[in-house]
DNA sequence: AGCCAGGCTCTCG
DNA sequence: CGAGAGCATGGC
């Protein structure tokens, strides 16, 4: 027996959906993609796996998404909700894109790009368990290396749903990485150390000892980071990426990122390299949301987007 | 070929 | 304590 079901999801204005989803083009169609209009990644809701496609059915200005999900068995009600509620948090529907951009006016290379660029949000894992193995995976080695051994990750240990001829991969749980072997971690191309760091956070992720999801609720930003920073394995730079990229708390920034202060040279020191110091001192005029405005330039950057202003 | 990639920890001195 | 080595793979 099979499901299938269909919603919509009403969005704050301005989303575009097309340039928000865009760093999923090259994605593994078995893991996430986007490709000819379609959004597609699995959604765990109480251990359902659900297909979850998105595409887009209005404008920039009055967004609206459809949400298709799919299944190896019927789907409840209840169910429909919380996937559509963990897609609207995954592109960040709710997030009031024009406060940011009220506040980015002071600086006129944010500014501009903001303009350019208008209505894009920066997309979220769907946990924060994900957003933080990822980090650890992505420590010191390339973006593409690093992507490569994510994929062998979630098709080695993740569950898997099998649709018609089609087979999708779920990144894998806590139990699933608590469970692994650190050879067959070490297998996936992960260093030794990285897969024992791995390991231990599933486990005490496994055995309720560390709340990762429930540090979402926690008021203080920095708090959190600092929890964060307590794990063994995570230092300063991951607890930032999975603050923004697993919470969408983009109040972090994180300023030692190489990717970050590569593009900050770029628009902002004719390709001149930045320390981290340099590139919090520029931050300072972004507001409060500076790791959107990161963003921002990551994808100016990524699209090869030219500024007329420039900032000596 | 060798060096470097969205770091972090451990070990010396 | 601060500096430095070591780690993993793959692209250039």
């Amino acid at each position: 027996m099979t499901g299938k079901t269909r919603t919509t999801i009403r969005c704050l204005s301005p989303f575009d959906f097309a340039l928000s989803v865009m760093i999923f083009s090259d994605g593994d169609p078995q893991i996430r993609r986007y490709d000819n209009g379609k959004f597609w990644q699995l959604i765990r809701v109480d251990g359902q796996l659900l297909l979850t496609t998105v595409t887009s059915a209005g404008t920039v200005e009055e967004p609206k998404l459809i949400v298709n999900l799919e299944s190896d068995s019927s789907i409840r009600k209840s169910v429909v909700g919380e996937a559509t509620g963990t897609a609207a948090f995954i592109f960040n529907l709710t997030f009031d894109l024009e406060s940011f951009y009220r506040q980015v006016r002071r600086d006129p290379v944010i500014a501009e790009l903001t303009c350019k660029l208008r209505g894009l949000r920066s997309p979220a894992t769907a946990t924060v368990f994900e957003a933080l193995i990822d980090s650890i995976v992505e420590q010191q080695i390339s973006l593409n290396v690093a992507n490569k051994m994510e994929k062998r990750l979630t098709k080695e240990f993740g569950e898997k749903l099998v649709l018609g001829k089609e087979t999708y991969y779920a990144y894998p749980e806590p139990n699933e990485l608590a469970s692994a072997s650190i050879s067959k971690l070490r297998d996936c191309g992960l260093s030794r150390r990285k897969g024992e760091f791995i390991k231990h956070i599933s486990m005490m992720a496994e055995e309720g000892k560390l709340d990762l999801e429930g540090l979402k609720d926690h008021e203080n930003t920095e708090n959190i980071a600092a929890e964060l920073d307590q794990i063994p394995g995570v230092g300063v730079w991951t607890a930032e990426m999975t603050i923004v990229r697993g919470m969408h708390r983009m109040e972090a920034f994180p300023a030692d990122d190489i990717g970050l202060r590569r593009v900050i040279a770029r628009y902002y020191r004719d390709g001149k390299e930045v320390t981290s110091e340099e590139a919090r001192k520029i931050a300072r005029s972004w507001g409060t949301w500076k790791g959107l405005a990161g963003f921002y330039l990551i994808m100016a950057d990524a699209l090869d987007i030219q500024t007329n202003q420039r900032t000596a």
